[in-house]
Order: structure tokens, then C-alpha cells, then sequence
DNA sequence: CTGAAAGCGCTAACAC
DNA sequence: GTGTTAGCGCTTTCAG
């Protein structure tokens, strides 16, 4: 072990390990990826050069070599057509986005891997976006998209570059993703609503577009109407607190003896619960209220919301797991999963 | 211009572009990179076998000869000791952490540069980013750290990587940062609800170890001072709703007959507005509340929350241009920015 | 203004 | 088992 030698210049490279410990590049790079068929005591020589020099691999060499980054994209694509330039800032107002990067976070952690934060809202930054992805800088990426008019999952589906989607995509491409049996959910809300009395419902439903919105909203006029109830007032909000106090004024000024409300999600929700409040209805009292999602905001609602939990940090992890699958494997056929949500019994019904 | 001939396999390198073209590898290169010196008409031909081709320069090759990523990373940083799993899942429950990333996002995205998402809380964990971090997979760091006791910072410092922090470090050290001046904001507050003719105040504090929570505290209490008042009632929260709520009840418990709140952040203003209501105060009539950050929770309060603006995606920007600064001159000294805050009115005070 | 050639640090055949 | 060697695709002197 060619000790106190006067090293050169720079980070120490394999180089420097193989020459301190007296061996050669190859050995030394054996070691370091674990590979068997090498002899103990050399091993241990080796171990001990790398901790004296101080050497790290350089991942730049590594992956021209091996032809992988180990690194992974997390994309979040926005119908965008380009209108404004507040889309990052408005994606985490809804606590849905939290939760999946906090999801794929948390799984990719443990296996040393960081995600890349891509948001792309607008045909010139997804044109932008592929040219990135196409310089492999990622092995692969995790997409969620909002809005059905969103090209992107179509333009990573061309790439050939492993993909994992959150949610079905609106108009059906050959990738793989994770979704939630909406429809169950909002059978789950209605079966619940139905069963502590409520008879006059009404829900305040997603973006028609989003297929997501539509399931929801079918789900639970489906099991309504099992129950005898085959026509329920709706109004369209689009996912925010605000879309949901405006939707169930409208709701309240046409059916002032409405009794119960499924939201389809929590954000919503809690802007029925403000409206109702204003108007003097008690929760769950005069009005039961249900939301969808169980997010932060259920909790933060007075009085706490009972909610469909969409296992979204769940579904974030099986993304990961799903792309780390087809990266080791890229000839796999395309797998989706889907989840059952369950429901969140709170204050509000 | 070579054009038909068959190419050998694998994506297209520079060597395919060059032949294509008829010039050198060497000119491709210069033409790529934008270097001057190269005949207009070859610039054209090289363009062109650029497109005919459908060449990407490989980021890894070219990391290895320029010893530069493109890459930049986001670190997220907790104090945890390692009790549990769930920090990424927390994180984004504060729409604080949103917004930085927004912030950071939507500065780098135009410049083409994403970054990695890196969530640290336990000393493992640390370990485990300062080793990414050498291996060179970033050229630079932004860190956002929560807590004191936080020891990523200085390990930070320690690797000579531009780096660039959220928030003046609890114990000094020689870093570069972005912060606000908390205490001009306590004043705002004190000096908004004198103003409005409260005379009975009391605060609830953030986490007194941390610096940006003794200062809002400290400009609050000072400004007061200032209008004759030295002494007010404090209840310290974690800056999390519920803590605000705790800390309302026990301020109304022990002081009945309060008429003003400062809360040192939107969300234990938001359990504050909370407890008050159930108690039956009148916002603003009874108890006038302002809040500190104008997060997206102040819009959700009813009534809105009047707030000392944090303007976190300027300064989270800031960070950005700050780091791609040092990043291109690692010699230059350190360089700290310190936004000011201004009081958005609502309806809450 | 352009080309030739020397690596950047590493892995993976292939010999020994 | 271990060493030798040939690149991975690119930038960058250095000649011409």
C-alpha cells in the first residue's frame, strides 16, 4: 500500500485508489461495485485505499459508460397553453401535488435516488422538457398531468424513455400508471350519505374533462341511483376552494332543502363548508358534508371532514417502484395498478 | 453533405453530425457551443446534419470533459433526530415549502436547468446527500432547513459546493443567504393593530429557537413598546394550525379580554381565527388577527387574514440567480440578500 | 478558420 | 482472481 505518496491534483480518481493500494483499475472498480471474484485480503486493501484518498466515483464517467444516470424525472405537466408564468407557483396550492413528490420522495430516498423537479405547462417548455429527457439526463420519469388537453404523456410515450403516469390518461396511450378506483369512491360517499338519512343530495363535481372528475361524479350518482335517487343536483367547480363556495351558493339558491353534499375533493369541500356555515346551516346537522381526497385540508376544516382517502403517497411509491421495474427492464409490457379508496369517517357526515 | 448513408446504431453522436456535415468533430462542437470563429456557410451545413441527423449532445460526455453538470440541487432540510418515515409526506403540509420550490422552479426553468428534489432530516440522511453531492451530481445547492439543530449547513459549507441557504443560519457560518427582515414585519403587525385601536395584544410566537421566529417576535414586541405597551401575553406554537389553536385557547383563558392577535405565521393565524370564532369573537369586531407570510392559507381564512407578506418566491428566485452566481465565480465572497416585507390588508385586522 | 489528437474517469471484455 | 486495454461522447489545446 504505496502509502504517503504525493498525490497530483484534483479529486482522487480509481486511479489513485488502484495505484495506493497497489492494484489495478479494474480491481478497484470490482470492488467498488461488489462484484465477487475478488480476494478478501485485496478487498480489504482496497477498502482501506478508497477511505485514505478519499475517493468518490465520478458519476459523469460512470454513466458514459453504463448508459444510466440513476437519476429519475418528476414531471408535473399542466394543460397550459401557455397563458401565464405562475404555473409553479400555483401547483402546490393544491395539497394534492405535495403529496405525490412527498410520495416518490420518500420511496426513491432510501435507494440513494433523487428526483428532478420538471414542471411543464406550455408546448415550448414540454418541446423543451423531451430535448432534456433525450440528453439522458433521467433513466426514466414519473409524470402527473393535469388537464386533459396535456400532449405530454403522448410525447414521453414516443421517446421510448420509461414512464410512469399518475392517473389514466384521458385519451388511451400505451404507458403504464396508477390510479384510484374513483368510481368506488364515490359510491363510498353516496353508500355513506344515503345511510345516515340524507335524501336530498347534491355534489359538486370536478372538471367534466378530467376523467377522474367524471368517475367520481358517476360513481356516485350510480349508488344514488341504486337508492332510488336517479337525478341529483350538480354544479361544476374545478378543484379549488373557491370554485367549491361558488358552486354550493348556486346549489343552496336552487335547492335551499338540500341535506346533504359530495364534494369530489377536500378543497372543495371546504368551500361548501364556509358557504354553508355563512347561510346558517350546521355541519353535519342540517347538511352532511363528504369530501374526496382526505388531504390536509380535510383536517384543516371546521368541522373536520369526512373524506374519501385517495392513497395518493401510496400510489406515488408504486409509481417509483413501477419505473424502477421497467428501467431494469424495458421490454416489459406496460402494467397499470389501481387503487381502493377507502372512506374517512370525520365531523362533517 | 453525406446525406443517405447508413448509420451504424445507438442514438447519433457528434462523430455522425461531423461526417454528416463533412467538417471535423472539433467544428461541430464549436458550433454547438456558439464559439465564434466558424464560416457562416459551415455553420449552415453543420445545422443542418444537425437536424438531418437528430443529434442531442449526451450530457454525460460532456460533464466528464467540462467537470459541470447543468445540474443544480433543492435540499430540504429538517432538524430530526430520525424518529419516523413520514418527513417528505410532512413537508408539503406547510405551503411554505411550496412556494420555495415554485420559487426556485420557475427561476431556473427558462434557463433550462431543473433541479434535483433532495429531502435530508436524519444524520443518515445528511450523510447520504453530502455523498451525492461529491460524487458530482450538481454543480450547486440551494438548502431550505427548518430547525436549529439542523447540522447540513455547515457539512455544506464545509464541501466547498456554491451553496446558497433560505434563512440566516442559526449559528453563524460563512454561507450565502436570502432571508427577510423579520423583525420591520413584527413592527408592521404591532404597528397595524395599534393603529386600528387595539390596546389589548397578545402574540403567538413560532418556535423560539428558531431566529426568524425570535425576530417577528422581537419587532413585535418592540414596536409595542414603542406605542407604550412593554408587556404582552405570548403563547408559543409550532407553526402548525393546531398549535395556533392551542395557543388561542390558552391565550383567551388566561386573557379574556384581548382584542388584537399577532400570529408569526398564516397558519396559526388560521387556528387562532378558529378557536375565536368558536368562541364566539367577532373577527375582525372582537379580536383583530394578523398573520405573518401571506400563504395560500390566509385566503382560505374567513374572514381573509390581514398578513405581513413573506415574499418567499422572490427570495426563493434569489437563491437561484445567487447560486448560478457563485457557481460561475467560486472565488467570489459571500453575498447575503434581505428582502423586506409589506402588510397585505384584509378583512382580519 | 478548421482538423488532429489527447484525454476526462470509468466499466467491461478479454487475456493471463 | 487480477491486469490490460479499448472505448463511452465530448471539449479543447495545439498545429496548420
Amino acid at each position: 500500500m504505496n502509502e504517503g505518496l504525493p498525490r497530483i491534483s484534483g479529486p482522487p480518481t480509481l486511479e489513485d485508489v488502484a495505484w495506493t493500494a497497489g492494484v489495478s483499475r479494474a480491481t478497484v472498480s470490482r470492488v467498488i461495485n461488489g462484484i465477487r471474484n475478488v480476494d478478501l485480503e485485496i478487498q480489504e486493501r482496497v477498502k482501506q485505499a478508497i477511505v485514505l484518498t478519499g475517493y468518490v466515483p465520478n458519476q459523469a464517467a460512470r454513466s458514459l459508460v453504463t448508459r444510466r444516470t440513476g437519476a429519475i424525472a418528476l414531471i408535473v405537466s399542466g394543460a397550459g397553453g401557455g397563458e401565464d408564468d405562475s404555473f409553479p407557483h400555483r401547483v402546490f396550492a393544491d395539497p394534492f401535488f405535495g403529496r405525490v413528490v412527498g410520495g416518490v420522495v420518500g420511496f426513491l430516498r432510501p435507494l440513494g435516488i433523487y428526483p428532478t423537479l420538471v414542471f411543464a405547462d406550455t408546448p415550448q417548455s414540454r418541446d423543451q422538457v423531451i430535448g432534456y429527457l433525450r440528453q439522458g439526463n433521467a433513466d426514466g420519469a414519473v409524470l402527473v398531468s393535469i388537464g386533459t388537453e396535456d400532449t405530454l404523456p403522448k410525447l414521453l410515450a414516443d421517446t421510448s424513455l420509461p414512464a410512469v403516469l399518475f392517473a389514466r390518461p384521458a385519451r388511451p396511450i400505451p404507458i403504464t400508471y396508477v390510479d384510484v378506483a374513483h368510481r368506488t369512491g364515490g359510491k363510498l360517499a353516496a353508500d355513506h350519505l344515503f345511510a345516515r338519512g340524507c335524501r336530498r343530495l347534491a355534489t359538486i363535481s370536478g372538471p367534466l374533462d378530467v376523467p377522474a372528475a367524471q368517475d367520481r361524479l358517476a360513481g356516485f350518482q350510480d349508488a344514488m341511483a341504486v337508492h332510488g335517487h336517479p337525478y341529483l343536483p350538480c354544479a361544476e367547480g374545478n378543484f379549488t376552494l373557491s370554485s367549491g363556495e361558488v358552486a354550493m351558493e348556486r346549489l343552496l339558491a336552487e335547492h335551499p332543502d338540500i341535506d346533504g353534499v359530495f364534494a369530489a375533493n377536500d378543497l372543495m369541500a371546504q368551500g361548501a363548508l364556509l358557504v354553508l356555515r355563512q347561510h346558517g346551516r350546521r355541519v353535519p346537522g342540517d347538511v352532511a358534508v363528504v369530501g374526496f381526497d382526505d388531504s390536509s385540508a380535510a383536517l384543516a376544516c371546521r368541522p373536520s371532514l369526512t373524506t374519501v382517502r385517495h392513497p395518493v403517497e401510496d400510489m406515488a411509491a408504486e409509481m417509483g417502484r413501477l419505473l424502477l421495474t421497467h428501467i431494469e427492464r424495458p421490454d416489459q409490457p406496460v402494467t397499470s395498478r389501481i387503487f381502493e379508496p377507502t372512506l374517512v369517517i370525520r365531523e362533517s357526515a
